[in-house]
DNA sequence: GCAATACCTAGTCCGTGGGTAGGATTACTT
DNA sequence: AAGTAATCCTACCCACGGACTAGGTATTGC
């Protein structure tokens, strides 16, 4: 898998929160139990949700936590980036603050792999991007349900 | 990073095996030394692509690999998973042998992140699959060429 | 004050990535 | 026949990160 259960893991509990419409915020504890997770490991996991500006906190008792934005102002690759760090097929393929890609093997020749790895880097920011948190609560398009 | 340096060594050793279009077979000691690359970390990769029947071998003295069908016959989503395994973003979503995406957790409710996983794990085999070999070593567009 | 919660730091366990080492086999060359 | 250049194979090693656990501190509601 390319993705670790970080991401898996995260994307469940933003998920979980944008089910909950209410502004009251929902405590970790009861999310890992009806999700099944770990608590003391989502716990790490929210953190670098919130420091990514994705979730609001409340502390104390009946605290707990909130969507810090609407859920269709949420794209995924946030979301995934906040979880698992920048998004890149392989280490040499970077994006630079103004969103070019870059490779970072520099005076060599440049690899002749480098448009392999940009393209599907391009595909999967490109998805990531145009999928919102709103889309995984109520999907858009259920054509593809399960047969019996 | 998403893919690991089989992906990336395994790519750059194969499209260094189209770029010498002779028949004759290239030592992997060679590759090695031009790519700057670990031979012994090499040879295992290349048993990856061999036994995928991507590459052929001549063994002894002159022996080597090379490509066991022209470049634009191997897409590059065949090497990849030649060198890293069935790709899936993470473990739950696999494809089935009809080629339908498959989620893992199978009695459990579905997990409301399916459609983002198979999404992603759509676009990135979709443009693995658009590439081939020869689109490598001889890319198609140009443009992106970098200043000095 | 007490309980419930978020928050923080540290540490553990284990699998895998990224190699090395060393030999066995095969085939060309002389 | 010997030597040598290569593939092939098995085994091993080490460091790092993923996937947690533990234990404490700070904050808030009742």
């Amino acid at each position: 898998m390319m993705f670790s259960t970080k991401a898996e893991y995260g994307v469940r509990v933003m998920a979980h929160l944008a089910g909950r419409p209410g502004d009251e915020p929902t405590s970790l504890g009861s999310i890992a139990e009806t999700e099944g997770l770990p608590l003391a490991y989502l716990e790490h996991l929210v953190q670098r949700l919130r420091r990514a500006g994705l979730v609001e906190s409340r502390r104390g008792a009946h605290g707990g936590y909130s969507l810090a934005r609407p859920a269709q102002e949420i794209a995924m690759a946030e979301v995934v980036r906040a979880l698992e760090g920048e998004i890149a097929p392989i280490e040499c393929i970077t994006s630079s603050p103004d969103g070019s890609l870059v490779c970072a093997r520099e005076g060599e020749s440049p690899c002749p792999t480098k448009l392999l790895w940009t393209r599907v880097q391009g595909s999967i920011v490109r998805t990531l991007n145009e999928m919102t948190l709103a889309d995984l609560v109520r999907p858009t398009t259920m054509k593809e349900k399960l047969p019996a």
